[in-house]
DNA sequence: GCCAACGTTGGC
DNA sequence: GCCAACGTTGGC
């Protein structure tokens, strides 16, 4: 069982979009590292934290699952999608994803509180210069995040 | 809109 | 394989 951290910007989807749908697919991702921690690390049933990012107020907006293994993202293949690859080849597709499905809504953990929290101070995202969508995050910092998320 | 940080591309 | 140029991310 791992758990993970993964930006969504909230205008494409937020958390409450996940609420409404149940599931969705994490199309989009275009960066090699974050589609091999899918592809490669992720497992049925890993905890995510649901991270709002680009946006007035960024932060850990809820709690999902990851719920399949990663498959063949769609979007790469259609030319009106911003998410395009003209260079990815249909046999052997380039980019994949995972679904993840709804957990809880929660408050919002703001970045800003997370940085200020010492507990966290070791999470990926909050490193210098950290660009993934998709980081890893330990057992103790998810229990951390958990009980913030769960208290004030 | 700015810009630091980092990933990707492509010429050599 | 190097590395400069360019593109993207994402907080502010």
């Amino acid at each position: 069982m791992n758990y993970w951290l993964m930006k969504s910007e909230p205008d494409e989807a937020s958390i409450l979009d996940l609420q409404r749908a149940g599931t969705l697919p994490w199309t989009g991702v275009r960066n090699y590292q974050a589609r091999n921690f899918m592809r490669d690390v992720m497992r049925l049933g890993d905890g995510v934290l649901f991270y709002h990012s680009s946006c007035p107020e960024p932060g850990v907006a809820g709690l999902a699952e990851v719920c399949s293994a990663a498959y063949p993202d769609a979007t790469q293949f259609d030319p009106a999608s911003p998410y395009f690859d003209a260079k990815s080849p249909r046999e052997v597709p380039r980019w994949l994803h995972v679904d993840v499905r709804w957990r809880e809504t929660t408050r919002l953990l703001s970045l800003k509180e997370m940085r200020e929290a010492p507990e966290l101070a070791s999470m990926q995202v909050l490193q210098r210069g950290n660009r993934l969508s998709i980081t890893p995050v330990s057992p103790q910092e998810w229990q951390a995040v958990l009980k913030r998320l769960h208290t004030a």
